[in-house]
DNA sequence: GTGACTTTGTGCCCGGGTTCACAAATGACT
DNA sequence: AGTCATTTGTGAACCCGGGCACAAAGTCAC
């Protein structure tokens, strides 16, 4: 079996979705959208999703046109509707989009009306944090397993879920059709708990712990690297006071 | 005063750590390092700094060749080169890299020497989270200050630091030298804390509640939207049943 | 000292993402 | 009906980061 390794890159990955085999299969063509602007989709779907809710910022035609909606995100209007061309032509010319209409659009490209179970792996503080926070559920990611390794937490209740052993992880992840498996656990144990993932089905991680995962081909992996984002903050910092010293030094 | 929106954008950002000021100011010419490289070096420094710690995985003269550093933190040993490349010529020609000589490079230029006294606003359950962490302490971020609104709150320990009000965020921060702000409130809060973050003088920021924020060109804003990585990971589900069934259907 | 080997540093190309600018389409107004 | 203002959709240029491949440079063996 082929293996890749998850790039620890945050920033700046190239990765374009490609087919997800390994030839490009001259006979099926799947609309290849940039992972940067499924990104930007889902941006556009929640001020969409707000604006629903509040009623007010867009017209009384129910109407919004690429300037507001790219003011309203703040980003670029050309860029906006390079992004929703990606899903086919949706705008009316002369007008702009119907938002009702392009809400739904963006639902469906983004998968957002359906549900993507979730498994939360390591229930420290990161882990019962994310068990905890309503904002998954709300936007289609309900959290429904927790696993641990600790006798004490195995049996308790954390944020209404019992915790789970993680020998049990294929058959509750089965049970639940766990889609989306996240790694909350100590950095030693992160690739252990991967391989129990992927050997329960699970095909999507999102992973806190630093360091690599190595996983098959077919399986997917995100890493947050939250010390590297202060890391990444400090380097301005450095860059910042570079600047002012050069400044002060030549005046 | 100008003013510039965060940038929703978690991948592909094209940021390449411009001059932070508006025009580029012909006569000083700051080493322009690319972000996505400014990352890569911060892994290199952490696989140098557990090699220093285990002392293994590294020859007997002290030296490490691309080829063997890249294998270790997974990547391409001409993307290690290019990276190093930025910091200047430090490695011998036939020979590698001296380790200790690279890890001090990387430790200098990453301002890996110092600490960046940071501070959280929002003692819930991802703050409290982040101010137990001991990862971020060890990797020369100390979290010395905590903000709240919420009464039954401030005055508790949290991790050992006492919980402030967030109206004194000013003093406090003033007093503790914080440099890096983090946001771990509810979004409706986010953009308040974000000001008075810039009003006590904290010019980064790391900020988890979804939305933009709004902030002088000077201060430096990275998000993390822990429901967008789900999404991302969502999509490349859809994606993925999407081949299947068009491989079903096309046989 | 010389030759062979190893490894760095980098020029070059490529692919992807961002942006501009404009033609096409649409509605409103006369 | 015709004209004009408005807005979409997209071709094309530009920029940036990734990866290949090779020359330069240095080491080691003899
Ligand atoms: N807490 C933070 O704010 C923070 C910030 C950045 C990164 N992280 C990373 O997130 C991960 C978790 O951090 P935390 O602070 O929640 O740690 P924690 O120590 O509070 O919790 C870890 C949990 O994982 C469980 N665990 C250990 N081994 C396990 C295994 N093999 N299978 C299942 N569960 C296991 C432990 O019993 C514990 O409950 C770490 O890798 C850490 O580096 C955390
Ligand atoms: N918990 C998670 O796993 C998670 C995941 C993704 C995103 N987030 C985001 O992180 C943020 C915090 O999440 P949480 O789960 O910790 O929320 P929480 O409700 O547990 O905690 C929020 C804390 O912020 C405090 N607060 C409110 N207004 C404030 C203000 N103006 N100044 C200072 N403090 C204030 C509250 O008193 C509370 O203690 C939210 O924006 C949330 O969307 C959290």
């Amino acid at each position: 079996m082929s293996t890749i390794v998850a790039d620890g890159a945050t920033p700046g990955e190239p990765a374009r979705l490609p087919t997800i085999g390994a030839a490009p299969e001259p006979g099926l063509r799947l609309r290849t959208i940039p992972e940067a602007t499924v990104a930007r989709l889902t941006t556009y779907l929640r001020v969409l999703d707000r604006c629903a809710l509040v009623g007010a910022e867009l017209r009384v035609d129910g109407t919004i046109s690429s300037d507001e909606l790219a003011a309203l995100v703040g980003i670029n209007p050309a860029k906006l509707r390079k992004d929703l061309s990606y899903l086919g032509s949706h705008g009316t010319r002369g007008v702009g989009y119907d938002a009702a209409a392009l809400r739904s659009t963006l639902q469906q490209a983004l998968g957002a009306h359906e549900t993507y179970p979730v498994a939360v792996v390591g229930v420290g503080h990161l882990g019962s944090a994310l068990a905890a926070y309503p904002g998954f559920p709300a936007r289609g990611f309900p959290v429904r397993a927790l696993f641990d390794t600790d006798p004490l937490k195995i049996g308790r209740p954390v944020a209404g879920i019992t915790v789970s052993d993680i020998r049990e992880a294929a058959l509750v992840c089965r049970r639940e059709d766990v889609v989306i498996g996240v790694i909350a656990t100590p950095e030693p144990a992160a690739q252990r708990v991967a391989d129990v993932l992927v050997a329960a089905g699970v095909r999507s991680i999102l992973g806190f712990a630093p360091g690599q995962l190595t996983v098959p081909a077919d399986v997917e992996v995100r890493r947050v690297d939250l010390a590297l984002e202060l890391q990444l903050l400090a380097f301005h910092e450095i860059r910042r006071g570079d600047v002012a010293a050069a400044r002060q030094a030549v005046p």
